[in-house]
DNA sequence: CATTCCGCTTGCATTTTGCAATTGGTTGCA
DNA sequence: TGCAACCAATTGCAAAATGCAAGCGGAATG
């Protein structure tokens, strides 16, 4: 192991690469959020974090191999950010922290409604998921037959479902 | 979600207990090197952590319910650390971290055969292992019959096996 | 041609971390 | 009884990371 590294186990070097409070949120926006741009991760967060912050982190998470950049055509100033296999990869741990935190912490109702449909999924929603993202950041060829629902949209759609509901709730 | 929180998001608040370089390494020398003792743990890390910092995590994870402290009947200056449930239901988040570390991360053999050995034995080794953790932390009845071997000892021995083989190697 | 938007960068105050030495007390052994 | 070793921390201090607000030159937009 180099030298600076603390130690060669696995869990220790998974901590020295996320072992932060933004790395992970960032990732998490990527995959889940479909944000690509520096200002749609910097002002989308839900969590506030700070410009010079956000840029650190895209720089060191390009050097770690988990982002890779490039220019956006339709825009000259514009960057896109695409994952790599390294951090689509990491939805597994995702779904996990998802769940875990859904059930040991004060998770808000509209935001967990993602984590338990990825718990209840299971594996192979994960397996999908990681497809279409690699069709979306890789290039790869999707392996869903076109019309399928998109995880994302799945997602995206149980959110708002449960947002309407409340709305509706506080209208009674 | 309180002042205190960032968003009501799974994956943040789990980001706002864990992210950090120390706290998942406490409770991995818990969980795996079945260590309670302050000294075993300020000894025994691998990465090597600071008293001051180990005192901290210890405090803050006894407050956020990852942790009990008792006397230890056998010795008054003592103290002995028990993961709770909240704690114990984290293996399945180890192991992911600790399968994916060991896909992407520059692991040595010896320190990854365990993530291995977790990762194929999949969520019943986990569940197993959870259970013994239960026994072994919160006083609860075992349910695998004695005699069987742990968790803990399966993976002990496939590291010191590992650790054989490498000198061995070296010798020849 | 002014305004907005683009990905950052800078300066600076606050907080967290890391290291080494030390504390008050307990235990084990001669 | 005396004393070294050990116990869970605590203290002081330097260094690093974080957070906030403002600003940068350039490009797109109206």
């Amino acid at each position: 192991m180099s030298a600076e590294h603390r130690s060669g186990c696995p869990i220790n070097l998974s901590l020295e690469v996320f072992g932060d409070r933004w790395s992970l949120i960032i990732l998490r926006d990527m995959i889940f959020g479909g944000r690509r741009h520096f200002r749609e991760l910097l002002n989308g967060s839900l969590e506030g974090i700070a410009s010079n912050i956000l840029a650190d982190r895209l720089k060191r998470l390009m050097e770690l191999g988990l982002l890779t950049k490039a220019d956006d055509p339709s825009h000259k100033q514009k960057a896109i950010y695409s994952l790599t296999e390294m951090a689509i990869t990491l939805v597994p741990i995702m779904a996990q922290l998802g769940a875990w935190g859904r059930v040991w912490l004060p998770v808000t109702e509209e935001l967990s409604i993602r984590a338990e449909l990825l718990e209840k999924g299971g594996p192979p929603l994960w397996d999908q998921f990681m497809d279409e993202l690699r069709h979306e950041h890789l290039g790869a060829p999707p392996k869903t037959p076109p019309g399928t629902p998109t995880v994302r949209q799945q997602l995206r759609a149980a959110y708002e479902e449960v947002v309407a509901r409340k709305a509706e709730a506080t209208v009674d």
